[in-house]
DNA sequence: CATTAGCACTCTTTCCCCAAGAGTGCTAAA
DNA sequence: TTTAGCACTCTTGGGGAAAGAGTGCTAATG
């Protein structure tokens, strides 16, 4: 498709993209002329901009209003025209200042995260906790609270701690709990958490009965665990930044939005999508299967916990954004966030 | 104050409020004469009506606008007229039912709070995680991470698991974890966390030098699990219900108040102050602390878990409100919330 | 003496119209 | 190929004017 644009057709898009971003309003042709001196006529830049449009690249609500980028525009933008931001030295410094203050447990960790991406971008921010079923087990802990109800501590490799409540079902004893942990301490530590299942199985089938009822506990502990394990966690912060976007005032469309973001499974699976894409992602509009989000643009990065466990960082705003220092960002707060969870190990 | 009313001004000033906060539109006293058949001319009503202006209940924004309640117009409502109302059988098995579905663990029952409270009242909903300091541990494990760093799982008699993350300052081994844990174990289990620090001092000061190092390791995790555990723990949802009332459709205030809510160690510090209290407690508009809620309500309860300890659930909305029903609302699903805690046990 | 009808007055809201402005597309000339 | 010129379109903003809602006051009424 970039073959078909001239030099000047990409400078004057290019053009009209960075100052719709900057300023929200339609370019129009004597805007460009004026202030960017091209040593061109408006007329002459009203022919290309017929160009752009009839490429789909730009397009206008009405006769007489000026050039707005289309979602393809901002494709086009992004993998063409885009030249690499980094972010300053002193940005750099203080959100890595920030991200070392304190260091509290996983929680801390991803909260902090997210306030810093949604401060830094001024954009909504979301992150989504790493997934478990490829960390390695490393220990358990099992508690008994009430007649059949455990809570179970699961421990990993990479620092993971993550309590589950199981309900056995049947009067479990202390006893008894304590044989099962050591079932697991013993036998499975070095498992992923992702193949623990098979390898009860298989120990089930090899063994003798004696042992059968006590492997079923712990088979069914585990499979509660890791169900439950699944169900979308994440956080979201800085929501209101939506609300200070020039495209977001009106309050219907924007209550729509947020009532769309507080859904936290369906933003959850948005997002993981992206967990095994070890770059930056863009989703530009209506690139998005969620029609909630079709004027906004989400920017994901994954970050990487342990061995091959990741999640997803992102943030969501208007489509009209830099993505330049967007996309700069994103990916170096994801990268901090990798090399802080290494810490943990 | 509510002598100088006469039964009929009460009257007048109940149909004033209930118009006021079905419509959003302030009443005039065409209205009250037209559609609450009262035998009164509408002159007549308009003398009450000043009299109730007088005495600060109700107050119009310009000549020709009709009444609308004021904040202590709302108090005297909730504090002399509002009759106790009841949720309906329907709903509240429903939301029963809702509780009952699965049970999962501190976080997710917190989470489901949030969400269903949200849901029903149609209004933000707030939930602060329970204290920590008048809960009972009961165990401790101990995890080496890295050189200095040590998870602690702490359990508590309610059933709490709370983990947290320690910096040891120095390399501690395995070993020494192993007697620390032992030590918390034997010694420690049944004292409240608020105590805990405490108890290590005074044996402390007993015994002889030899366990003196490892003491003062047990107190560096006790003191900075609890100085961590006081931080602003809450969960948020339903932010966008906000949008849905008419008196917040002006964006630049309605921004400046979700911002507001983002800051959970403030919003937290709000809810904590009622959570001595034992029935519903409501904030109206600039009773309120804090600016940036005047024009809204908190309604908020204390839950109770284990022996004294008690977390706060709390809406906020515009403060024109169904003040009976978000009352008795919030007083139901708190007291739900304290019956699914106590199945920890 | 409480109540009411009547009336003047105030203030907001809404609608309409018109002018200004911004921007386009087309045509013809350079 | 570029440009100047021009007609045309559509939005935006302002200025009334009229409508409407509601009040407060006064004088009359039972």
């Amino acid at each position: 498709m970039d073959k078909q644009l001239t030099d000047r057709q990409k400078r004057i898009f290019s053009i009209i993209l960075d100052s719709y971003v900057e300023t929200a309003e339609p370019v129009g042709s004597r805007t460009i002329a004026k202030k960017y001196h091209l040593d061109l006529s408006q007329a002459t830049i009203r022919n290309e901009m017929s160009e752009l449009e009839e490429a789909g690249l730009i397009t206008h609500r009405h006769t007489s209003a000026g050039r707005v980028p289309t979602d393809l525009g901002y494709r086009f933008f992004i993998n063409y025209l885009l030249q690499h931001e980094t972010i300053s030295q002193e940005l750099a410094g203080s959100i890595s200042r920030e991200f070392r203050k304190e260091m509290e447990g996983l929680d801390d960790l991803l909260e902090k995260t997210t306030r810093i991406l949604s401060a830094v971008t001024e954009q909504a921010s979301i992150v989504i906790y790493p997934e478990m079923k490829d960390l390695i087990f490393s220990q358990i802990g099992l508690h008994r609270l009430s007649g059949t109800h455990v809570m179970a501590v699961w421990m990993g490799a990479s620092g993971l701690v993550h309590n589950q409540m199981i309900d056995m079902r049947e009067d479990v004893s202390e006893d008894t709990l304590r044989k099962i942990a050591h079932f697991f301490n013993q036998e499975l530590s070095g498992v992923a958490f992702g193949d623990m299942k098979d390898e009860i199985l298989r120990r089930l089938s090899e063994r003798k009965d004696s042992l059968a009822h006590l492997y079923r506990q712990a088979l069914q502990i585990t499979e509660d665990s890791l169900k439950k394990i699944q169900a979308a966690r994440l956080r979201l912060e800085g929501a209101f930044h939506i609300l200070e976007k020039p495209e977001f005032q009106d309050v219907a469309k924007t209550r729509l939005l947020l009532q769309a973001l507080d859904q936290k499974d369906k933003l959850c699976h948005l997002l993981r999508e992206d967990a095994n894409d070890a770059g930056i992602r863009v989703h530009i509009g209506r690139e998005n299967q969620w029609q909630e989000i079709w004027d906004c643009s989400l920017i994901t990065a994954a970050y990487q916990w342990g061995e091959g466990s990741s999640g997803v960082i992102g943030i969501l705003g208007p489509s009209r954004m830099r993505y330049g220092m967007a996309m700069a960002l994103v990916s170096h707060i994801s990268k901090e966030l990798s090399l802080m969870l290494g810490k943990y190990r």
